[in-house]
DNA sequence: AATGAATGAGAGTTCATTCAT
DNA sequence: GATGAATGAACTCTCATTCAT
């Protein structure tokens, strides 16, 4: 009898600290994305961690420590993927083009990840939804200057500067919209989501620049 | 039995019962909308009904049967002022600007509504966020029916029908999130805002079916 | 089989808020004094008291509050018990007297309240000590006034002034171990308790303000 | 084996066992002493004594074991520090005295072993309590057996045997109430310290067996 | 000899929910 | 019809203690 499947039970096997945190990191995110914050225990994460709740507390503090580090190591992996997917030296439709397709890419491969930031980080009531809220804000200021940057440019400064903002927010929530909706179609490919929106959102967007603008024809 | 003064001492009067649970809902929406479905307490909510809690739950049931009322109450009360806003003979543009007038009104004028609508009812696990999804579900297809019918009538039907629920999802997605945006811009009026959507994605749209497609212009 | 004993096992019936305020209090002195603040368990008071733990958060808040407010109370009850046996027109050394046999009689009875106040009062890191060490503070000073008045009325101001907090604060000390020995002791009454002390205490003062002095006799 | 670099590296170097015991117990004095027994965390204890806490297990024991040991050594500390500076041929009086300036010297001195051995030897439930009150036992005992003595050398022995076990734990409580009192006037001089409490002591009990005995005036 | 890694057990606290009046 | 009184059950968090290296 060698050293088969002898080994005790799987039970936690000695292993340094780096790993461990990663584990229960990987357990958080799981559990918190498909419970939220208030109904994921510490019980579930612990064990979906494969480590004892006492680990938890010891590496990375609190519940809601644990969510925020949660929710911060996504939100890194989220910008980092789009960063890696876009390449600044091209014009701006392409950079949004390649930045959507790697968003598209993410979430379809992190589902968890997208679920965490998307849906449950707005749940807390403390400084993670300031949290989260500030990095959404910050993506809508981003399309927002390019909104009025591409307004200026074709001489209507004014009036983007005062639309521009509201837009760039509607402009995030269809991103995020049809993110959610690829979720449940998974067959669409990255590439044809952000065709879709940069048809529907770049094309429309530029009509408005050249001038065109809807009119109700009636009241 | 006139109204004399032999009412009991002034505390918690007999009043009809659908007086009661519209008093109960009014509070449980507010609670819910302010501190979302898990840190909201049946005593606080009971408190600012000015009720007890056993009548609570001898009216409107558990917890959860609460929140489930209130966000149907509120979903009705959406729907049916979006519905008075809108008349039906009216081309498919027109209609839309209505609706979506209608919408930014009601966000504005209750917030507590729309707040428990959209913010609150996804961070229930339970059927909850089935039910607010099937009405989310239900209002994307209906713009998604738009989209199809509009583009079958300039001869596109197999690609809007293809893209047409995606796009339909992200239009949504835009309203909504523009909603939230407008909550901190009270100084934008409805009409605006409904403007700022129609200009954005109805013109985008408009081009997108009169042929003209966005390409990438290299990998 | 009429109403015997056929209760439902003296299962918590309602009784109003003060009644179970006070068994919830004489509990908590009790295990207080028993184990300690540290030792003593929310589960034992409430089985104790005969009542849920819930009951001890909703009545008397967390178990610092109950530990604060079952010290109030008891050295609520000390100071009374001490000054109604006090009578104001009396010579100071039949004050002292008659307040040393109401205190003696007190932690007789009140075994707990007493040791409650002198032991674990104490162990608390938080205001508790504070409080207590004030009140007992505010006992020495009241002995330190008495001492320097009768030091000045025997014209050794300078000297008393001096020394007299010292040795109110020893004074003080040893009625308090007197009081532990007693415990060990019941048979011997307060009067002969108050007596020794007397005796020892109020004499040996006596001696000193005469300006007899002990010295020691060599190096 | 020379002196060379070739010890592991400058962390946990391998020390003999009685050294590593040492630094323990100066630990585990200096954070009972301030936190008192059961805030006191075995974590806390080994970062003072710069230590594992395995090792504290493997050369101590348990925490209650820990403390116990702490506690002996700081009694024995004590009581050989009063021992010293008493001379067994000097008249009783003498001997107490100097036993008073010992004492209260070593209190100054060594603070923290004075309230650990006085205030959080106590605060524990189980057989140091016991360990501790035994030891102030034999301290009362010893002087009480003073008491007697002179008692019956006056001729008063029945008088004293029955009050001396009771006037000399008041004594001790005097003589610790002092000792407390004086952590917070370190400027008073043990000389002074002791020469308060023979001239309020000494000078009564010597009035008591003199005869002299304090009557109350009325009832 | 020495320790980082790991946990069992139990504490305080809160909340939705229900009785008895 | 209406409620003050009462609780079961669950949750977060901590700590003394030990294993495996």
């Amino acid at each position: 009898m060698p050293d088969e499947d002898q080994r005790p039970p799987e039970r936690a096997r000695r292993l340094p600290r780096a790993v461990r945190e990663r584990q229960i990191l990987d357990a958080a995110v799981q559990v918190f994305s498909q419970h939220g914050y208030h109904s994921a225990s510490m019980d579930e994460i612990s064990e979906v961690a494969g480590v004892s709740k006492p680990m938890i507390y010891t590496y990375l503090g609190s519940k809601e420590d644990l969510f925020g580090k949660s929710i911060q190591r996504e939100a890194t992996r989220l910008l980092e993927a789009i960063q890696a997917g876009v390449q600044p030296d091209l014009p701006p439709d392409m950079q949004l083009w390649h930045g959507l397709r790697s968003f598209y890419r993410f979430v379809a491969e992190y589902r968890e990840s997208w679920t965490v930031l998307h849906r449950q980080a707005l749940t807390v009531g403390g400084g993670f939804a300031a949290e989260i809220t500030a990095m959404r804000t910050r993506a809508i200021e981003l399309v927002a200057a390019l909104v009025v940057a591409a307004g200026t440019r074709k001489g209507l400064g004014e009036q983007t500067e005062f639309s521009g903002p509201g837009l760039a927010a509607a402009l995030v929530g269809a991103a995020e919209s049809l993110a959610d909706w690829a979720l449940d179609h998974p067959e669409i490919s990255d590439g044809v989501l952000a065709s879709w929106l940069m048809n529907l959102v770049w094309l429309g967007f530029n009509d408005l620049v050249e001038g065109q603008v809807w009119k109700p024809s009636e009241g």
